[in-house]
DNA sequence: TGACACCTGCGT
DNA sequence: ACGCAGGTGTCA
């Protein structure tokens, strides 16, 4: 469900509750015995009675920092959802984690498809694992001469390379589609060789996109919900990725194409994106 | 780079 | 019944 601006929605909505309470007592519930690492005793452990410090967020990883240094890394996947409820508010059948908080509150973990996943790591492992995310789009550090420089050091095909974390974080299927179709690049050209003008202008229409869906607070599809339960409202301001193929590109009305690249689904303008 | 795995649910 | 889904990890 998750892409950065979703995920910073998540954060911000989660940060006024969390900032400053102590975790009286984690649970982890018997459905899924990988949503944790390390295994659930330890991981329990080393967080009862720890306070959040601070929230933050890296690529699609929201961050809770602990009083001890340790660092809580949770990955929502496809269907994860966090929430703040009562202590004594029905439970779901998709919930697979919680923590007790010093407030009578509960932070929730519920995930359908049970692909998500939370880590503890100590102040060591936390720099290994920020080190092998690549550059944040929106930091000021992320200019287009940098991304210049990144593209031009490999030889990959454009959309996997926007989805691959390593490369650029926190981009997913819809606003690399998003992205490439403003920028009227084609998503199966190749990183290096793009001229320095589709540089920038990719540069800038991924900055755009993703500082657009977060000032709608995100893209809801489906299932996607922020911590107060409450959805995006970006869906209808997607211009290529919300569409079917064959539906008239909104530019030039010609018919979309919907096409399989690095095993997703990728939308765009044969017109507007030329392949040459 | 591709094929498949991990899961469940929804739309056709 | 089948294809598809906002993501990633691991094989060959």
């Amino acid at each position: 469900m998750p892409e950065l601006p979703e995920v910073e929605t998540v954060r911000r909505t989660l940060e006024p509750h969390l900032t400053g309470r102590t975790v009286t007592c984690t649970h982890i519930g018997p459905y899924d015995r990988c949503v944790a690492t390390p295994q659930p005793d330890v991981f329990c452990e080393r967080i009862d009675g720890q306070e959040i410090t601070a929230l933050g967020r890296r690529g699609k990883f929201i961050l809770l920092r602990l009083d001890s240094g340790d660092v809580v890394t949770i990955h929502l996947r496809m269907t994860g959802e966090l929430s703040l409820t009562d202590q004594t508010a029905p439970q779901g059948p998709h919930l697979h984690l919680w923590f007790d908080l010093d407030n009578g509150q509960q932070l929730r973990y519920n995930d359908v498809r049970k692909f998500g996943r939370w880590s503890l790591l100590t102040p060591e492992q936390y720099e290994l694992f920020d080190q092998s995310i690549g550059p944040e789009p929106l930091d000021p550090s992320f200019t287009s001469e940098r991304f210049r420089k990144m593209l031009h050091s490999r030889r990959r095909i454009l959309k996997p390379l926007l989805l691959d974390q390593s490369f650029i974080a926190g981009i997913g299927n819809i606003y690399a589609d998003e992205a490439l179709f403003q920028a009227r690049i084609h998503p199966q050209r190749h990183s290096h060789e793009l001229t320095t003008d589709e540089v920038s202008r990719l540069h800038a229409s991924i900055q755009d996109v993703l500082q657009s869906a977060l000032r709608y607070r995100g893209t809801t599809l489906r299932d996607y919900r922020d911590a107060n339960g409450e959805p995006g409202e970006n869906l209808s301001r997607l211009r290529i990725y919300s569409r079917s193929p064959d539906d008239p590109c909104p530019e030039c009305a010609t018919p979309i194409v919907r096409a399989v690249i690095g095993q997703r689904g990728t939308r765009f303008c044969p017109a507007c994106q030329p392949i040459d």
